[in-house]
DNA sequence: CATATATAATAAGCGTGCTTACTATTCAAC
DNA sequence: GTTGAATAGTAAGCACGCTTATTATATATG
């Protein structure tokens, strides 16, 4: 195998970008009954492990800016999913918790989520499974945090599996 | 088989998500000096390869909607990256062509874009990546499966996109 | 020719992200 | 205690995707 020309990787981004719309699709038209974006149930599934926690905190966890969170949050306010209250310590915190009919959704819509992941996987070996996880894992990592210039990254983890 | 109680595939989605949008992320703030945007750059690609490609074959290539590529060929042409041109033989018709200014960045652009991936995959094997970009390649063959419409056949013999 | 249907592009308005700028509140320093 | 910085949340406005509807133009059928 000489040329090695084509080796895909110059497609990456492409790539990527259609497995998340395709697969956001997919789930918004499997999860359409219940009313949920998927940017919603991204939400609700942090709500739901951590109820009380303040927009802040939201932001931190989903990586996206506290107005990105306010305005999603006035939505699924607004459909029933989840409600503010006020923290009475700090007046400047919404407390933010899972309706009843969230709470009842929630096994329900995570099924559907893992449904698609499956048909998503069909024909990829459990190995390669794993492989792929890990390697979204990695490049999490190499990207998350702006600069750290990869550099130092390269010299780090050359020649080790991780 | 084995317990595998946490394999990760319960988190695909997630990973994907986050991985596209580190990615985009990344790939504007590189990009920012030329005042491309990712999606901007996906449609200058197929123009690239195709000049005079009407807007409707821009939809159907780039998967998204026509009104989609009407109104970024509007910032686009605003921006001096593409121009309209009225078609001869039927009137309904845009033929979008890149302009000077396209053509001489856009192996600049490709190459930012070629090393946001390598920085992505700082810590992944070669082999670890061939099973990344196949399994992706699997993903979206199956996911595409609802629609088709024919595009599956264009996006495998293109070549490297960047 | 006349009419019906299909196609190319656009318009209007929404969802979800962003940036920038603002208010309200808390906390730290004097 | 009063001032000043930091923090929580929101408002306004933009980019890029969508759905639905409209306008031109082409084409197929009577």
């Amino acid at each position: 195998m000489p040329l090695m020309v084509s080796d895909g990787i110059d497609r990456l981004g492409f790539l990527i970008h259609d497995v998340q719309r395709l697969m956001r699709k997919r789930f918004e038209a499997r999860a359409s009954g219940f009313g949920l974006s998927s940017a919603q149930w991204r939400l609700l599934v942090r709500v739901a492990k951590e109820e009380g926690v303040a927009q802040a905190r939201l932001a931190e966890l989903l990586e996206i800016e506290p107005i990105s969170v306010s305005r999603l949050v006035d939505r699924m306010e607004e459909g029933g999913w989840i409600e503010r209250r006020s923290d009475a310590t700090d007046r400047r915190v919404r407390m933010i918790f899972p309706t009843t009919k969230a709470s009842e959704a929630y096994n329900h819509v995570k099924s559907l989520a893992g449904e698609v992941y499956e048909e998503s996987l069909v024909g990829v070996s459990p190995e390669d499974r794993r492989v792929l996880i890990r390697a979204l894992d990695t490049i999490v990592q190499n990207l998350a945090d702006g600069e750290a210039s990869s550099l130092e990254k390269v010299r780090n983890t050359e020649g080790a599996a991780a």
